[in-house]
DNA sequence: CTAATCATTTAGGCTAGCCTAAAATAGTGA
DNA sequence: TCACTATTTTAGGCTAGCCTAAATGATTAG
């Protein structure tokens, strides 16, 4: 009696971890640790072994998986995270847009969201946004087909010497960092001035806005590019 | 060491009950059985007597249950069972009227959604959607507090001889039985002309549109009220 | 090249919510 | 009232996803 049988697998979960290696692994699409993934999502390195087994062992398995050497997403596993990410990006524009939340909260309601929602919500959506290619937040959402224009943007944090750039993205995960931007007037498009020192780097964005000063631990989640 | 441990309850199992305990005890709410549970969800009949006995344990309990005698709603199982009603409706309307869904589909994506949103979400789309009294099904929304006004209206099965009325609302429950009363202009607030026959009720609303012969077993989930 | 350290996996447990089968209770007709 | 039937509850099991503690594997410093 071989041990074939079926283990069933709660989506929700399962999309989480599936973003999870998504963003982790970064556009290169590099393996990611249990313990990366155990950190970023909150439960013990133990539970994430368990469950990469079974995403690994699943009928169409979701990921690569070899013990001690990390994680990837299959192509059907990045399929799904993609699907996950177009639906997070969607919610979060269309609450932006439609429903006129503020920017620093559009997050964590998408993210409740977006494990519930069906094709055909996602369709009326995208629809009555028109299509959106850019979320709130400047980050691409996905195409239907999991096509995804690459970002043509660096950390702030790279930033070698003072200039001026673009903000092409804001990372949606810190909440009140968004809101403390939003308040500078730091938000995607926006033309910044950056002056850097030894622990912060001093933003300007505009001109009637204050300068705002950021420490570099911070300044990961801000995307910048070239004004040209 | 006595048994006062904590029992976490997974909120959108609850809500279900509540649901289902609130629409089975009809405006009376007369006291529910295990087996009419059981069946509206789903479920074996054991399941529910487990779930009831939680319910009514828990710190501040959502029914009041005596074995072998039906549940009710505490007041705080109504309070919630109430808002999650008012979720699933204002859900609906907003997925009809801002997202053009067809009307027999919002049931099923609402029962998703409803479990999932926040406060914040239905305010706004509350908001978005002037505070709407009633859903496109012709239900009453219950307001913030959980009011809700009185139905002044009846079965149609009820209906005793052949005449004239007006359609009050229409179950959501049953997508094809909705989506065949469109095709005939059968919606809420159409005038309606109703014949009575042994196993049949034949209905005809405005001037265009067809008869419809419904069976009796079906005439339960649409309401009328009179023409006047 | 070996020992210490760090990362990862295995083993064993827990809870929620479902199930089936068996036991108990309530309701009913003779 | 008593037995029969239908309803409901109890008892015992299962799975998913999490946990902790212990064991194993990989890596690195001396």
């Amino acid at each position: 009696m071989p041990s074939n049988r079926q283990v069933n697998i709660n989506t929700e979960s399962v999309d989480n971890y599936l973003k999870a290696i998504l963003a982790l692994g970064g556009p290169e699409e590099q393996s990611v640790s249990s313990t990366a993934l155990a950190q970023r999502l909150g439960v013990a390195p133990a539970s994430v072994t368990n469950m990469l087994q079974k995403l690994a062992s699943a009928r169409s398995p979701f990921v690569e998986y070899e013990k001690h050497r990390g994680v990837r997403l299959s192509p059907e596993g990045k399929r799904r995270a993609l699907e996950v990410l177009r639906h997070h990006r969607l919610i979060e524009t269309f609450l932006y847009e439609i429903l006129d939340f503020p920017i620093e909260e559009v997050h964590d309601e998408a993210e409740r969201l977006e494990h519930f929602i069906l094709e055909r919500f996602e369709e009326r959506i995208a629809a009555k946004l028109g299509h959106p290619k850019i979320d709130p937040h400047g980050h691409c959402i996905p195409a239907l087909d999991g096509r995804m224009s690459k970002q043509d943007s660096a950390p702030l944090i790279d930033v070698e010497k003072d200039g001026e750039f673009v903000v092409d993205s804001i990372s949606d995960r810190d909440a009140k960092l968004l809101k403390t931007l939003k308040a500078h007037s730091i938000t995607p498009g926006a033309h910044l001035r950056v002056t850097k020192s030894p622990h912060e780097l001093v933003l300007r964005a505009g001109k009637g806005s204050k300068p705002l000063h950021l420490a570099l631990s911070a300044a990961g989640a801000v995307r910048i590019r070239s004004t040209n």
